[in-house]
DNA sequence: AGGAATCTTGCAATCGTTTGCAAAGAACGT
DNA sequence: ACGTTCTTTGCAAACGATTGCAAGATTCCT
């Protein structure tokens, strides 16, 4: 079927191609361009040499000419906790949709994990690089100013995170304050008199999960207590230890705001001897796939990670064609198992 | 501190800012890149001046008039399971830490998810692209021939995965083999006399784990059976609940070709009311986060996937400066927690 | 057959940066 | 003051593909 390697000669460049083909290099881009231009048995002769020899135009001289790599830039902003925190679960599976989504697009994909603290000129730097036609930041992380500052002088960028009120970057993400209410009712109707936010509610989407689980305390005259709590699992652990051994008896039911975070609860409330839903009920957020194994099985609040990367991908195509876009907000799910 | 946008003028090109200078291109080019050809008191004036306009050299005609690009590519061949498969929890966190490793040493990742058998020219498309200097493939899949075609006209690559005698591409993975036995070994050490490999043996990685558990138990004589799978979690599930139902009483040893195949098994013994040791004792591979929060916590194989990633990338870095390598073998380490 | 209309193709400039070569300028020694 | 070394700089040719323009080749019509 391939054979690979037939070529006596070497053909890298579109000129040893024309040269082979006894037609002029701007004839060959035209063929291979698949324009209308070129008469069809001179481009079936020039398709067959190329394919033989297994010549594709290169890329970096395409893109130079033509002002526009066919690449996408991914960048992830490292700002809280330095290390991958969030990222392993959430942010990488987020990531591999985007790549098949941008794939399926005709687009590859650059990706970028930059530590903002280290770097202030993160953003600039990698729009700036020439290499890249468009930007999906994921997560705004503590960057909501810079990110905003850049929104207004270059178009093709869309972000991953939590809209805010009046914010001139495009972004997609989850109702996260929406999110947060369904958690804290489904807390509430699950029994729960007393509760608890779990997670650090430094990052937007993290203060916006908070704020929901807050309107509805208000709301219904019941406490809500803040537990600050680190991303990365091996810190994690300890510090959730640490919250039920201080507020053991004052909880009844949590909000986590990850679903890892809430498994790692869940492991913490079990080596205390507390029953989850009966003492204390529990409720996650991203239905990540463990949510399903967890023992109980985790009632979370479901984003929808598929369906952000659809948006996430066809609105920077829209700004690429040079459209103003909306940002999208999806809505959240309460996903009901047995934890709450 | 940064001001952004104090510039007038734009400059986007080397020539605009030479202009600007009262110096020729090439002396900026020259001043930028540091190569001290320079006067000190010019070089001074021209970052002056681009720091001020917030420029930055332009990567793609860079990359074409110095013929190489500072760009890594990552490739993930999709082969058995067209879907994510091993890719969400093995491969991304993988992806993760490959990513750091390359930024660290100044090299951008451009990532690429493949399906091999919609499109059989996958690597070369790849390396032909003149986009990337180097090339990581993060899984043989069932790619194994075409890598090693690859491999012989091609330095600059290397690939996750098994080694096996005599390959002709430079691998860097976990020795699967030895992981196969130690985890066959901690089974019978605990009591099992019928064992079984839980997950599909067609990819390399898997075969050979296979291979090392069979291993033992020939040694031992002990029965060892197959029990084949998918990976993806939803169908996953409910294949290991028919093998159970299959052939529960005849085993009381399970080895996991991953920890998550081994979650899942967790979550399918304990509907069927099985004891995990005490009926049945359970051996996982990899040892991701999650093995250490399933009930009960996961003894499981150890890949040491930052050992991995460093390795990945250094060897390719010297391939890239034109050295032969070996492949590099890291050794499993068998972690004991309580399911085995 | 002659001229207009339509297809194909080649020419050459261009994208923005790098770099070999040589010229100009500075410094230095006698 | 003059010839020799260094430095520092400019010039111009690459890198490989694309594309506007115009010339050459065909086709078509009357």
């Amino acid at each position: 079927m391939s054979d690979g390697k037939s070529s006596r000669t070497t053909v890298r460049t579109i000129t040893d191609l024309a040269r082979i083909a006894g037609v002029s290099p701007g004839t060959v881009s035209r063929a291979l361009a698949g324009k209308s231009l070129v008469n069809t048995k001179t481009r079936e002769k020039i398709e067959a040499i190329a394919r033989e020899h297994g010549f594709r135009p290169n890329q970096m001289a395409s893109g130079l000419r033509r002002q526009k790599t066919g690449v996408i830039g991914v960048v992830i902003p490292l700002g809280h906790d330095t290390r991958q925190q969030i990222s392993d679960s959430f942010f990488m599976t987020l990531l591999g949709f985007l790549a098949d989504e941008l794939t399926a697009h005709g687009y590859d994909l650059m990706l970028r994990r930059v530590v903002p603290d280290e770097d202030a000129d993160w953003l600039d730097r990698f729009i700036g690089s020439g290499m890249i036609d468009g930007v999906i930041v994921i997560g705004q992380s503590d960057q909501f100013e810079r990110i905003e500052d850049v929104a207004d002088g270059y178009k093709p960028m869309v972000v991953w995170g939590n809209h805010t009120e009046g914010q001139r970057h495009c972004v997609v993400g989850t109702d996260n304050r929406l999110g947060g209410r369904l958690a804290a009712e489904r807390l509430i109707a699950a029994g729960a008199t007393r509760l608890a936010f779990l997670g650090d509610t430094g990052p937007m989407e993290f203060a916006a999960r908070y704020a929901g689980a807050q309107d509805v305390a208000t709301r219904m005259g019941v406490p809500l207590m803040a537990l600050p709590t680190h991303l990365s699992p091996d810190r994690a652990g300890e510090q959730i230890a640490r919250h039920l051994a201080a507020h053991a008896g004052a909880i009844d039911g949590i909000f986590a705001a990850t679903d890892t975070l809430a498994s790692l609860c869940l492991t913490a409330l079990r080596e205390r001897g507390l029953a989850v839903p009966d003492d204390v009920r529990l409720v996650g957020f991203d239905d990540l796939p463990i949510a399903r194994q967890t023992v109980p099985p985790l009632t979370t609040i479901r984003q929808d990670i598929a369906a952000g990367a659809r948006g996430l991908v066809q609105l920077l195509l829209r700004r690429l064609a040079g459209e103003e876009t909306e940002s999208l907000i999806l809505p959240p799910q309460l996903m009901i198992r047995q934890s709450a």
